[in-house]
DNA sequence: ATTGACCTTAGAGTTAGCTCTAAGCTTATA
DNA sequence: TATAAGCTTAGAGCTAACTCTAAGGTCAAT
């Protein structure tokens, strides 16, 4: 049986975030003690281990909450199921990729356009690329 | 000179972000009418355009405020001062991107390892790999 | 018995960038 | 002159996932 802030040791999570976590229905201690402080089991710890191990895929929260009902009841559902929420997940992830490779990209570019010198910017590359709305063919 | 809707058309922002904008300090109207409408001028437009390329590449509203006062005195400001923030924002994108590879590359191999059919999730791979934290190797 | 570390709760604050609402003017059109 | 569309402001609400605070109870050690 562990306090609240040795689970937080185990997992690496703070103890607020074990109780953020509880508030938000995806885990809870097994016991209690009269005085009310949380008691985790061994099971406990495993289902908190899942949500971080999901969090670090990049599940939300609220993908977890669906994950976790799954978990604790696999006869009644599918792989289809898990998988889907995997696939949409995936889908965000790349679609957010792309986002961020155009950026780099523009940055990158903008970057080796200009002298970084300690010159004034009255020709800076960059901002001229900026009012240019970065000629016109990065637009989006 | 433009009312903030034609403004707003011109840029494809709202017209509730321009104010936004205009609360943050990034832009301004040069002109009101009488009755207190915000009127726009080439420039001010020029320069909304400016903050929306530069929202395109990245930049954070902090950053643009930045760049913003660059762009008006140009001669008191160095080259290296503008590839200082532009540099700064690419390892930031860069930093989020490895997150995403991170997580791209284990939703992929949790896909890969899964049927997805419609058997139920007793023996389902994904949920097996999330209560293993990933196999112990992709844990961060 | 007193300290100090830890626990409890409800609820507020943080971040970034919008997005929207309410209440009240103004302006153009019919 | 009505009506509708659009403008103004201050300020609240939204999203996600924490993060922290306040006020108080508990527990082990001195």
């Amino acid at each position: 049986m562990l306090e609240i802030s040795d689970l937080a040791q185990q997992t690496g999570l703070s103890a607020h975030t074990l109780r953020y976590y509880e508030k938000r229905g995806l885990i809870k201690a097994s016991n209690r003690s009269e005085a009310g402080y949380r008691f985790y089991t061994d099971s406990d710890v495993r289902r908190v281990q899942f949500v971080k191990t999901a969090r670090n895929a990049g599940f939300s929260l609220n993908d977890i909450g669906q994950l976790l009902s799954i978990r604790v009841d696999k006869q009644s559902h599918s792989c289809q199921e898990v998988t889907d929420i995997t696939q949409k997940k995936l889908l965000e992830v790349n679609a957010k990729m792309a986002e961020l490779q155009s950026m780099q990209q523009t940055l990158e570019l903008l970057l080796a356009s200009c002298c970084g010198g300690p010159e004034n910017a009255t020709h800076c590359s960059i901002m001229e690329a900026l009012d240019a709305g970065l000629s016109r063919e990065n637009e989006n």
